[in-house]
DNA sequence: TCTGGGGTCCTAGGACCC
DNA sequence: TCTGGGGTCCTAGGACCC
């Protein structure tokens, strides 16, 4: 926690919802909802007209259109919204180089870094009126509400505390003040499951919260969660805003409006969710490790499976490939409501080939050696024999440690079809020819 | 016609290595 | 061939956020 409002929050308000109202002034003042209009979608956004009547993000759109059948229902141009969030991420960037997006409609900025007079409360409360009249400006008279605090937490729930168009800033001091009386759930991290076990043992309030020793917290929630909302509840929170987090991961799922049973139909779809997610690999010019799917079966019951690849691949077959693998190990015959595929374990796709100047001492051996050595490293690294290696390695280099030292499998590329070894090498010549571990 | 899609972080257990 | 501890990597699942 610092000791002045350097924190702020901003959160465009019903954000797709008032995109579709800012471009087609015939939803302007009526309820309008942005999702899925499919027949198992989800409301994404409600305007504030839709949320009059009990419409909110999250609920079905089933649920949604008989609490509100006169509203508009959109599945939503993301284009737009990625226009316009851009926008106000730019008018942020304007303002302090340190942004942190946490979604297409809100960021932190840490005012610290701002030219700023001084970082008193009038003076922070001028930018966040300034601010809003810009955000109106930059999108075409879109709404954000902004909160100001002494950390990330106090800023967050202060933009939450006017909303919409509203700003709050906390001064400081008053930071336990404001979180005491307040529901747990106020906390980000605190979700239905936190909030029903914390309810079990009395806690409802941030300051029913703080009456829990730290011990007693992380026996309940776990380490992490324990101590981080021990912390939080007495408004301790000294996380900084982070302007350039990477990527973990790139994923696609699909919900279909019925279940499919059908194996082959379901690899198809397997496949081209598997080349969606190569495009976005290599449009980010990354590659991945691991490769993971997603099964919701007809009960809405969830499975996944993931496997990891000796080296990164952004290979659309190979990434298929394994997906299908993992998928034939599941029972599906009940149905399948959701399939998706994922890759993450990211590194830059342009590798370098660690390699090439290695060579100094290695020894070449014949190529039965070769084939044994690849075969051993892949049982020993959990593979199926053989098959994989040539494809995992990617046109690369692929080392296998051992306790006696480093073999080095070179192989060419696997663009064009299944690869070939090329060479094999060992640090030390000790080591060739190479013998395979025991099984 | 209950329950999206894109993510992040954490936990727990097992394998493996030293 | 007895016993153990620590560290890392991997996998599956869960909670949470917008």
């Amino acid at each position: 926690m610092r000791s002045e409002p350097t924190i702020l929050h901003v959160d465009l308000d019903a954000f797709f919802a008032s995109v579709e109202q800012r471009d087609k002034p015939s939803l302007r003042g009526k309820p309008v909802v942005v999702g899925g209009v499919g027949g198992r979608g989800v409301v994404a956004t409600a305007s504030y007209e839709a949320r009059t009547f009990g419409v909110h993000s999250a609920m079905s759109t089933a649920e949604a259109r008989r609490r509100c059948p006169n509203a508009a229902f959109l599945s939503g141009r993301f284009h737009a919204y990625r226009d316009a969030s851009r926008a106000v991420m730019d008018l942020l960037r304007s303002i302090s180089p340190l942004v942190e997006p946490l979604s297409l409609d809100e960021a932190f900025v840490d005012l610290s870094a701002a030219a700023l007079p001084d970082l008193s409360v009038t003076s922070v409360s001028a930018l966040g009126r300034e601010l809003k009249q810009r955000v109106h400006e930059v999108t075409g008279g879109l709404s954000g509400s902004v909160g100001i605090g002494t950390s990330k937490l106090i800023a967050k729930i202060a933009s939450d505390l006017d909303k919409p168009d509203g700003l709050v800033v906390v001064a400081p001091g008053m930071e336990q003040d404001l979180l005491r009386p307040m529901q747990v759930t106020v906390i980000p991290g605190v979700g239905p499951a936190t909030a029903e076990r914390l309810r079990r043992v009395g806690v409802h309030t941030v300051e029913d919260l703080e009456g829990l020793t730290e011990e007693e917290l992380v026996r309940l929630l776990g380490k992490a969660h324990g101590s981080g909302l021990h912390a939080l509840a007495r408004a301790r929170d000294d996380r900084s805003v982070e302007p350039e987090r990477e990527t973990k991961s790139v994923s696609v799922e699909d919900t279909y409006d019925t279940d499919h049973v059908d194996k082959r139909l379901l690899e198809a779809l397997l496949d081209r969710q598997a080349a969606k997610v190569t495009e976005r690999l290599r449009r980010a010019r990354i590659s991945g490790r691991t490769v993971s799917i997603k099964v919701r079966l007809h009960d809405f019951s969830t499975v996944s499976r993931s496997a990891t690849l000796s080296a990164p691949s952004d290979d659309v077959r190979q990434i298929a490939r394994v997906a299908r693998r993992l998928f034939a190990e599941l029972d599906v015959s009940g149905g399948v409501r959701l399939l998706g595929v994922g890759v993450s374990g990211l590194a830059d796709w342009i590798q370098e080939d660690l390699f090439a100047d290695d060579e100094a001492t290695a020894v070449e051996v014949p190529d039965e050696a070769t084939e044994a050595a690849i075969a051993a490293a892949s049982r020993h690294r959990g593979w199926a024999p053989g098959m994989d290696v040539v494809h995992e390695a990617h046109g690369r280099g692929w080392v296998w440690g051992s306790g006696r030292g480093v073999v080095t499998v070179r192989f060419e590329t696997a663009k064009t079809g299944p690869g070939r070894v090329l060479s094999f090498s060992a640090t030390d010549p000790a080591l060739a020819p190479f013998t395979p571990p025991e099984e």
